[in-house]
DNA sequence: GTTAGCACTCATAAAAAAAGAGTGCTAATA
DNA sequence: TATTAGCACTCTTTTTTTATGAGTGCTAAC
C-alpha cells in the first residue's frame, strides 16, 4: 500500500464497490454522498484525478465518471477484500442425489455455481494422467470379440472390444489376465516403458497381439484424456451485463464456450501457475488472462485434488466487475467438498 | 395446387427464394427484374396483393415488401423443392478417424453438420431401450468390490462398482457369472420382469444381493438413458441471422442449446410424428415446432437407426429463412451414413 | 487542506428533417 | 381483359440538429 494514504484506499474501494453494483463510471459525487467519509465532490475529485495518475482507475472519456483499472481491479482483489467468511448455501445437498458417475456429478456441479454467482462457469475432469492402473480384465465376449475392461485409480473405467481371429480357450484367457494383472497393477501410465511391453510380449508368446491391443487401448485412454474433458455452464448469464453483451463479444464468448478448445488451453494455462494468497484460488483480471476472448472479463480458478497428483479446474468466467469475494468464497468452499468427496470415493 | 396458378406459384417461389438470400422484405420492382417471366411491377403487384390474401406472404408493414408466412414456407416445402440430387462433401471421411467410441463420434458429427449448415445442430444418442444384453461379466477387483461390466447390443458398456463383504472365490464367482449370462442373455431390459428376477435369485443362494445390484444397474442404466443425452453445435450460429440475433432471443435461444431440455422435449415430441414425403425427414415451420422457444425457426430432423429399433434423432434448427433444400439433402444423407455405419458397427 | 462555483466537454437522448422503398389506385394502352 | 406507367401516399430508416445533463478541471475564496 505504499503509494496510497488511508483515504485514497477508503476512494478507491468506494469507486470499485459502486461500479461493481451498478457497471456504470461512478462520479465524485456519488462517491461524496455515499461514503462515510464527509468530504465534497471536488475533494473527491482532486483524490479521483491522483487515482487516475497513479493508474487505478480510468476515464471512459472526458466528461465520465471513472472505472477501476485492470490495476484498480488488482489491489481490489489482493488487499481489499474482506475476509469474513460468509454464509454459502451448502452445495452438497443439492448435487448429492446418487450421482454415483463423475460426469453427471461434476455437470450438476457446474450448473449450481453458474446459478449461485450468475457468471459462467467450467470444470475440467481430474486429468487421467498419474493414475494407476488398479484392474484390468479381457473377456470373451464372442467368438471373434474380446473385452477388455482397465479400472484406474479414482475407479475410472475404460472399456474395449478387441477383435481376434479364433476365441481363446479359457485357460489361455486366465493366463493373459493374469500376465497382464501382475504385469501392470499399480503403475501408472508413465511407467509403461518398451522393456516393459516387450517383456509381457515375450510372455504372450502367440497371444501378443492381444496384449499389444490392450497396451494401446492404455495409451489410447490417455490420449483420449488428454484433450481434458470440460463441462461448463450458465454461457449466457454473459447476457446479463451489458458491457460484454453485444452480439460480437457475445457471440465469441459463447463460442469459446462452446469448442471449448479455449478453455482447454485457458485450464492448462492455469494448472502451471500459483494462486492467490494460499487460498487455492487464482484470479486474473483481464490481460491478465492467458486467453485473448477473455481480455474484457475476470477469471476466477480453482483446483481440486484427488488423491494421487489428479487435479481438476474449476473456474468461472465473468466481467471484470464481478463480485470477487462472493466468488472466491463459493470456490474455495466448493473446492474444499470436492475434494472431501473424491477422497471418500478414492477408498 | 388448387388455388395457385402458375403464375402466382413462380412469384411466389421467386419471393422466397429471394427472401431466403436476403432476409430483407421483397418488393414488387426486384422480382419484376430478377424473375424469368417479363412483368412490370405493377403486375407482380397485384399477383402479391393476391397471394397475401390467400396467405402465403405477408407484409411486415404497410409499405415494406413481403416476406413468406409460414404457410408460404410450408407450400415451399411441399412443393417447390427441386428434388436434383447435389452433390455433399462426404462427411464420412471427415469423421471417422478412430471413433471407436459413440459419443465422440456423434460429438464430431453434429460440429461437421453445422459447419455444413451454418445453422444449430443437435443429435441425440441412439436410446438404448429395446437393446439387448449381450454379455455379462463379474469380476473381483480387491476384497471388497466386484466389478460388473454388461454390454449391450450396439456395443454398449456399462461398468458398475458393488461392493461387498468379503471377496467371492472363484468357483463362485464363475457360477455367478454363468447364471447372469444364461439368464439374461438376448433379453430386452424389458424382458427382464420380476418372475425372472426371483428365479435368478433363489439361483443365486446366498449371492442374490449381488444379482439384485447387477439387476439394479441394469435398470439405472435404462433411467440413465431415458433423459438421452444429447448433443449440439454450432448454436452461436444464430448470430448469422438479424432477425434471430437480438440479445433478448439469442439468449434464449442459446439457453435452451446449453439446457437441451428443450431440445429433450423436442426429441420426444419427434419420435412420434410422421415424415415429411417419405424422405425420413421431417420439417417444422415455425408454430409448427412443439416448442415455444423456437416459434420464430424452423426446425428440420432425421431419425436414424440401429438395428433393434433404438433410434437416435438428429436435427437442425435455423431461422425460417433457411436453406431447406440443402438442409434436407445434408440430413438425408447424413441419415444414410448413419444407418450404415452404426450397422456395420452392430455386426 | 477543503470547498463552492462556473465554464467547458462530450456522450446520450430527443426531436426534426430528409431520404427511400414500396404500395395501392387510376387511367391509359395493347 | 390483362398489363402497365404514373403518381400520391405511407412508413421505415437514416441523417441531422438540437437539447440535456452528468461530470470534470480549474480558480478563487474559506
Amino acid at each position: 500500500m505504499e503509494e496510497l494514504d488511508e483515504r485514497k484506499v477508503k476512494i478507491l474501494n468506494a469507486i470499485i464497490q459502486n461500479y461493481l453494483e451498478t457497471g456504470e463510471p461512478v462520479g465524485s459525487r456519488t462517491i461524496s454522498k455515499s461514503s462515510d467519509l464527509n468530504l465534497s465532490s471536488a475533494t473527491i475529485r482532486n483524490e479521483m484525478s491522483d487515482l487516475e495518475e497513479l493508474g487505478y482507475i480510468v476515464q471512459p472519456h472526458t466528461s465520465a465518471g471513472r472505472i477501476p483499472s485492470d490495476k484498480g481491479y488488482r489491489f481490489y482483489v489482493d488487499h481489499l477484500i474482506a475476509e469474513k467468511d460468509e454464509e454459502i448455501s451448502d452445495i452438497k445437498d443439492l448435487m448429492i442425489e446418487k450421482t454415483e458417475k463423475m460426469e453427471k456429478m461434476l455437470k450438476q456441479v457446474v450448473k449450481v455455481l453458474a446459478n449461485n454467482t450468475q457468471y459462467a462457469t467450467m470444470i475440467s475432469a481430474p486429468a487421467i494422467t498419474g493414475t494407476k492402473v488398479k484392474f484390468v480384465q479381457l473377456s470373451q465376449v464372442n467368438e471373434h470379440q474380446i473385452l477388455s475392461v482397465v479400472m484406474m485409480s479414482g475407479n475410472i473405467v475404460k472399456n474395449k472390444l478387441i477383435d481376434v481371429e479364433e476365441p481363446l480357450n479359457s485357460e489361455n484367457m486366465l493366463k493373459l489376465n493374469m500376465l497382464l494383472n501382475t504385469n501392470l497393477n499399480g503403475l501408472t501410465v508413465s511407467d509403461i516403458n518398451l522393456t516393459l511391453i516387450s517383456r509381457m510380449k515375450a510372455q504372450a508368446g502367440e497371444f501378443e497381439d492381444i496384449i499389444e491391443q490392450v497396451l494401446q487401448t492404455l495409451a489410447e485412454t490417455i490420449v483420449d484424456e488428454e484433450d481434458t474433458e470440460i463441462y461448463t455452464s450458465g454461457a449466457t448469464n454473459i447476457f446479463k451485463y451489458p458491457e460484454l453483451a453485444d452480439t460480437q463479444k457475445a457471440s465469441e464468448f459463447i463460442s469459446a464456450f462452446e469448442e471449448k478448445e479455449e478453455l482447454r488451453n485457458l485450464i492448462a494455462d492455469i494448472e502451471t501457475e500459483g494462486e492467490e494468497k494460499g487460498t487455492g484460488i487464482q484470479v486474473y483480471i483481464g490481460d491478465e488472462s492467458p486467453i485473448q476472448t477473455m481480455k474484457d472479463c475476470s477469471v476466477v480458478t480453482a483446483t481440486y485434488e484427488l488423491g494421487d497428483g489428479v487435479k481438476g479446474t474449476i473456474g468461472i468466467i465473468g466481467p471484470k466487475r464481478m463480485d470477487y469475494k462472493n466468488v472466491m468464497d463459493n470456490l474455495s468452499h466448493l473446492k474444499k467438498q470436492l475434494d472431501q468427496m473424491l477422497k471418500n470415493n478414492e477408498e
